[in-house]
DNA sequence: CATGAATGAGTCTTCATTCAT
DNA sequence: CATGAATGAAGACTCATTCAT
């Protein structure tokens, strides 16, 4: 076993396995993946993973946080900081998307296995889904008052700018969801889902500022 | 233990062991609860939920089954047959969210544990979704076909009232799984979430009928 | 379930019961047979096994004496009374190989399973078997004595004669075993098996009685 | 507990807990043997027991074995290969006395126990019993050669000759079988046992070679 | 550093047995 | 009599975790 070379720093080695653990985990779950298993899944042997990184929970900690701070950066990084808000909205989604597609083992972990084994883990995701719905609450504002400009007086309430971010983060990681489930020439890609959310987003958006909207009584 | 009566009619005790069953589930998830702690929750002895229950697998295939079971129930009654589409789809919705509001654990069983655990349960929920999805197209072909008497020769293209219909149940799901984690005054009531999710769709169907879209390009 | 007609006497199901039980304990041992397994398939409910026979051991117990109980009268119904010693040994042994053959669960319960399981049980056994012994011990002197009258002198020790009934008797177990565990056209008669034991049984007491032994220093 | 040093090789340990349940296996049954007696017999914990034997049916399997193999090595190694053929029958059966009565538990796990569980293991036994056979079949077809040189022209058809072997095997176990059962001073010796078998072997390959055999007609 | 050896605690599952109806 | 309802006790097996080398 662990054939490849010895002496590896411990940085490394660390990646090493958590790149095994988010694996493991989002292929088994927390409770069914086995420290046994991270550990050969990640070539070390089992007492070194409890040194460098303590314990399960601590792990699985790990694990989430490393890929919440990556798919921020992700986020972060694709959006361009001086366009117009809806070309802001529209590169971040693009970023999400294209993130989640390439590391689906890391969203499975966040979205599907982190909020479903309860409270140390699930208050880690949730965090980090407080602060992409803030930012993307600003952006939506931001349009909203890009649009303003022309047909003014129309003033938007801030909790249905919410409440639209709100959804539009549920929708976008719902089809994260969906899409890391499928594989094969079916499943959408990154540009796809993003101009789809773009479509509901714009739509919403402009049924709200211009006082459209869908009532029961009809 | 078991402070009511004894000698219960075993129909009865099945649906006590299916609800503490269901609860156990939703908190703890499939892997962490144990069968003693369901047992005890159910206030039976350990043996009898295997005797009318075999296994945590056939316990658990059968709490999927009934709350499936349930859900497609709440909203088949609650859709009104021979009104305008906009209004089944309506009151589907308005059922949908009021059943998982009520139902908040079955809910939870469904979409967060029983896809998450792998492959024997996550088909059986695959099964029902699919179900729902093919309502939901339906009803909003039939929607777009009313519109199209007025507005004729727009054709919607079977594809895209797919990827509505799929998007509108991935959004209903997402706002449910956030209203099932959500307690307190701030938790958004059946008919609001139904409304915001009416808006999503008028707008949807009306942009794809009318031809507009929000491009990147700009 | 008890698809037959209901007010059978005691004695019967008692019977049915010790039927059901000895062929289960055949087939799956002791410990492996399942006084659900018994009951079933007795035909009877497992509360009035246990009204009946008290308890698994008892059950057992049961088995035991019945099976003892009718080897015993099928070897002591086969023998010839005022027979020579010789025919009466062989009559004897084609009554044991023929119940033995006719009751192979029976056989299978005594011998096999019951001398294993420990201490109860394998008295219960050892007693009829030295029974069994002891009947063939006498035989055997009986015809010593018979072949005496002519070529005289020869006095043949009682640790002999006991020695070869001993070996009788454990080849006949040893036959009966390995006929229980065979089927087909291959298996031995009693008949067959019986003379071949003839055979042994005669050769022995011949070479005893002139004397004749193999010793290893040639 | 574990009253001695811990930290003890891998190899070792095996064989302890080889031992450890081969004792346990034959007092108690393959059924009524826990793992948990096993273990604490042999010093250790239950997941150990685990770790290298993966799960009681393998640890049986690893228990028939070793006396398996255990029993035929004794066998080969107590004949000498290049006396007679009475000789060489002689001191198998010796080394077979020898080693069944220095491992009685051995022998019962064999004969008693493995035999009466059910199929994974008794065909491990009826392996290893065939071989014995065939070996026991191949000295007594060599003997009666050389017989023939004298007395011409009597030719031994096989079939009779594997029934002497069959039968000559049974009676050998057999007569372990009971040695393995009773202590004291009562307890015939090797010597003594095979002494019997071999003038039941000689006695019975004689009578088949000269003709004579008794028949109930008489 | 790295690892083979070892275990306490807990989980699923079964079974002999009883009692109220 | 006969049975459906119910359980205490125990057994196989797993896992996160720790040391001594």
């Amino acid at each position: 076993m662990g054939v490849q070379g010895k002496r590896v720093p411990r940085a490394v080695r660390e990646q090493q396995m958590l790149d095994a653990a988010v694996a493991t985990f989002a292929r088994r779950g927390y409770r069914a993946a086995s420290m046994d298993e991270i550990a050969e899944a990640a070539g070390v042997s089992k007492p070194l993973v409890y040194l460098y990184l303590n314990s399960k929970d601590e792990l699985f900690t790990a694990c989430i946080r490393r890929e919440a701070d990556a798919l921020k950066a992700a986020v972060r990084a694709a959006v361009e900081p001086d366009a117009p808000a809806d070309r802001q909205l529209w590169s971040g989604l693009l970023g999400f998307f294209e993130h989640t597609a390439a590391h689906p083992d890391g969203w499975t972990v966040l979205y599907s296995q982190a909020r479903t084994v309860g409270e140390p883990f699930a208050a880690e995701v949730a965090v980090m889904r407080a602060e992409i719905v803030a930012f993307v609450t600003g952006l939506i504002a931001a349009a909203a008052r890009d649009a303003d400009c022309e047909a003014a007086d129309q003033s938007l309430a801030d909790r249905e700018v919410a409440a639209l971010a709100h959804a539009l983060v549920g929708a976008a990681e719902s089809l994260a969801g969906w899409n890391a489930g499928t594989t094969g020439p079916g499943r959408p890609s990154g540009k796809e889902s993003a101009a789809t959310l773009m479509n509901f987003a714009w739509s919403g958006l402009d049924n709200l500022m211009t006082g459209h909207r869908w009532t029961p009584s009809r």
